[in-house]
DNA sequence: GATGAATGAGGGTTCATTCAT
DNA sequence: AATGAATGAACCCTCATTCAT
């Protein structure tokens, strides 16, 4: 058997058990075993439980950055950009259980050496809906006479990716656990949720204490 | 020095350690040494590894929902407890980042025993909240005339909760991080990005593609 | 309570545990709790748990050893005096059946120093019962005309004695556990098996193969 | 080296650590570094201290069984039969000390999982001289004229196999410890002792006090 | 006379990792 | 290309024992 696919076979057994388990309550053997082969096989070609779990990271890493790019045109405005690129991400996620669970909580939750790696990625993503905040921001044309001012300054727009890659993230485990709700709904309840009020923000609306 | 210290300072011991290595990663010599006693007497106090976990993620749940309950006035206005409880949220998990570390990442990354603990405290806050947006849609007045319909159904409004509050817990990790931003700038970014948006929908308005 | 109360009670406590457990199984904590007291006061009547167990050994084979003694008159024919000593020897194990365990199970299986204690013990009872077999030979009269050696050789004896005190033991823990066989059953039991034999033996038939 | 041959090694070293020290007293360091290898090893070819005692307990019991099995013939007279299963047990038992002692001391004293083990062994074998007493009691012909009831109770039986057998057992540890006395020594004072006296109780005669 | 507080030491078990074949 | 055999190190937990009060 060649050895690109008793790789693969490996980091699939490996992603489904560091899923389930963690990555420190996973063992070796465990993984060895699910995947059909023998122990210093994993070795001989994934070296080390952590270069193994920090290859599996990277995979489904780029597995969903891939899938959320294939789903955006560039062309497009803003609002589309995002909508195609949620649902993607809710497919996604909801396809590949277990690599998202990988990256979104064993990854993190193991130290720096694995975090930072999802955390690259994670940036990618933020800026890139920090970038289509702020074409929405351009795209939105004259603001309301009389109003506040509209450009929002980086830091508001950072927090704002920040708070709606936050709720894709849940609502993506919501998602999943709920079953049910598909990734067209999902999308849907976050465009209503954060899109119609960001256009009003864009137009000089705040809110404010009392 | 009385027990009830002593096991004080294991608890913040544990919860630092937990915090920063995971569950697994710990191990109780590292949270001994950490509380300047001997092994025994963590378990003479608190009987097992298993235990001291639960024991922490109680603590820390308890404490962070007393902080945000105690920010909330029941009189008020929706859009006014949530930026009250929002500000405490991120005001507590500031100063705890440890417990809210144990209590976000670690917890819920462990297998069921340790997750179903969090998970009880998160849907008593995600209700909680899906009740000020109902209470909201209530108080928010005639829609906007000619607009579709304006009650949120019930999948709506758990999914708009939902997303609020992943939002929220992904914002206090990004203020821990980034450090800069206070509580109530968070709440600020979060209160427009969400609230606003908000208000319109109940109008009526919704996005949808094309 | 006077010291003497409270060591009784240590001891009974103990007896009871290490009968259950046994020596290693056994721990201090157990014990103290059984006794009612704190385990600083187990450590200051009775020194460690090697001196306890000890203790408790040497009580119970003095109580064994008063009880088959004090029953037993110097007067009597030999199968008289066995007769007595057995049914003593019965009664007091059906009714202290954790004395009995420890000195007949657990003394005997936890190395040298505790086995030397109730080996010395069953040597006073196996010498005794040897010297009634000597006499038994002495009284039996007259071997049958032409028979075979009758005067038994020193290790005969010793080997007899030493097989039916080992009857007896096994049979202790026979009635104690089928529960139904009195002490007198098991001495006539005994003395039917063994004594009657005996005389014959002590005329001169022996059995041999072939 | 094969695995059938470490894992010999392991249960020698483990038979003869038991012996010697206790099951609770032993540890598998101790039983590692006998046999030659790494802790790890003797976990992985055997599990667990209770399952590796549980082995030793059974591998013995089946190599006494089988010792005392080959030397009997179905075809003899009793006595001839109870005759060559005494000689091969007390020449199984010399030859095995360490065996024998895991059986009779160790196993019965460390709670119900080994105990259960060995006393189906022991039941075995008491059910077996039961067998043979009750050959006897139909061989012995007629009783003498004029005596008692010839015929023993079943109750009788059992207490008459129960004590032989515990007979052979305290002189199984008699001969080891004395040495010098052979096998067949042991058998000729147990049967000498018993078997004469068994005859003559078939014949109608009982000691009775008095 | 009695105890709450505390620990050094050791035991059972698991695991990532390597080597000889 | 693949594995059976083997281990050093570490971890959870328990226990006999002491001291200050």
């Amino acid at each position: 058997m060649p050895r690109a696919v008793r790789e693969r076979q490996m980091m699939d057994a490996a992603v489904r058990t560091f899923a389930e388990r963690g990555y420190r309550a996973t063992s070796m053997d465990e993984i060895a075993e699910l995947a059909g082969v023998s122990k210093p096989l994993v070795y001989l070609y994934l070296n080390s439980k952590e270069e193994l779990f920090t290859a599996c990271i990277r995979r489904e890493a780029e597995a969903l950055l891939t899938a959320v790019q294939a789903a955006t045109e560039p062309g497009l405005p803003a609002d589309r950009q995002l909508w195609a690129g949620l649902t993607a991400f809710f497919t996604h996620t909801a396809e590949n259980p277990d690599g998202w669970a990988v990256l979104h909580r064993q990854a993190r939750t193991h130290g720096e050496p694995f975090a930072l790696e999802v955390s690259v990625m994670r940036d990618v993503i933020v800026d890139y809906v920090a970038g289509l905040i702020r074409t929405a921001a351009t795209e939105s044309g004259t603001p309301r006479p009389g109003a506040g001012p509209t450009e929002p300054t980086e830091r508001d727009v950072a927090g704002l990716a920040q708070a709606l890659v936050g709720a894709a993230e849940s609502l993506a485990g919501w998602v999943n656990e709920m079953g049910g709700a598909s990734a067209k709904e999902a999308t849907a309840t976050l465009m209503n949720f954060a899109w119609v009020g960001l256009s009003d923000l864009l137009k000089g609306e705040r809110w404010s204490p009392r």
